[in-house]
DNA sequence: AATCAGTCCAACCGCCCAGAC
DNA sequence: GGTCTGGGCGGTTGGACTGAT
């Protein structure tokens, strides 16, 4: 269809913001609200486009903002939420109240996305960068054996076939139900230890398709979950930029570590989204 | 003090989706 | 069912800022 950029009209401004279109902005929605963004600016007195007052608006003005440095606990909570929902910044959000979607993102391509990849951390897959390197080279090193990758693939493919046939299943079913208004069935409720299938494969479906790519391993049981992803790092600590990955390729640790150290890191995150916020739009 | 490179972040762009018509 | 519109989202960019030389 390609629709018209927004701001099509001359004579609207762009860029920076300055103090009194930002008072002017204010002080409109101060007394009428929001509503419609498109007309808002006329009626506010404003030279920009609603969706310029819009952006402005959700991601400067609006007073329940935190702005500032993030925790610590910030920092973990966006890294295991990212590992889970990639780069989906309005969903991760949702679980980090007071931050925007945009500030998020700006913290993870400028701060974490790099300190991941200084540990050795693959940003996108949140798995060791030498994972594919010791697959592909190791026959009896120090990385994981062949032979437990191999199987972990497998494991993975059976696991994205049932999960492509459940998604299958739950389309036709959605087209037979009509749709429920009431959330919590499942999209409405976080992950819940007695929903285990289910709910991982209803959060898969709505994941926009260039995502696929790294969530096919959470479509799983929590324990096929912690199994296919074991190549995930457990724990990322602030600290050190950049000191060694020993740790983070624990890969090398072999054995009952390296299993344990990614079942802790997975259950991190599950423990986290399940105890956000269950309004959460995404589940 | 001047210059350069790297970093940070507010804002824009373009696409997508849902709802209205 | 098709089209249009508003709003939301993620990716990218441009300019301000900062630190190193």
């Amino acid at each position: 269809m390609g629709r018209s950029p927004c701001c099509e009209k001359l004579g609207l401004k762009k860029g920076p913001w300055t103090p009194e279109e930002d008072q002017k902005l204010l002080a409109y929605i101060d007394e009428h609200g929001h509503g419609n963004w498109r007309a808002l600016p006329t009626k506010a007195g404003l030279q920009r486009c609603g969706k310029s007052c819009r952006l402005r608006w959700t991601n400067y003005l609006r007073p329940d903002i935190k702005r500032g440095k993030f925790s610590l606990q910030e920092e973990q909570t966006i890294i295991q939420l990212h590992a889970l929902l990639g780069n989906r910044w309005s969903a991760i959000a949702t679980h980090l109240p007071k931050r925007t979607d945009n500030e998020i993102k700006n913290y993870w391509n400028t701060h974490l996305k790099k300190r991941l990849t200084k540990m050795g951390i693959d940003p996108v897959t949140h798995k060791p960068k030498n994972d594919a390197l010791v697959s592909a080279s190791d026959s009896g090193g120090s990385g994981v054996p062949q032979s437990k990758n191999a199987a972990n693939l497998s494991h993975m493919a059976q696991w994205e076939s049932a999960r492509l046939e459940a998604e299958a299943r739950l389309v036709r079913q959605s087209k037979l139900r009509p749709s429920n208004n009431n959330n919590n069935s499942s999209f409405g409720s976080p992950l819940s230890p007695e929903n285990h299938i289910s709910d991982h494969h209803q959060i898969v479906p709505s994941m926009s398709p260039t995502h696929h790519s790294h969530h096919h391993y959470l479509s799983m049981t929590n324990t096929d979950t912690i199994t296919a992803a074991a190549t995930t790092n457990a724990t990322i600590q602030e600290g050190g930029d950049d000191n060694s990955n020993g740790k983070a390729g624990s890969s090398s640790n072999g054995g009952s570590d390296y299993f344990e150290d990614n079942k802790t890191y997975w259950n991190n995150i599950l423990n986290l989204v399940n105890s956000s916020p269950s309004h959460s739009p995404m589940f």
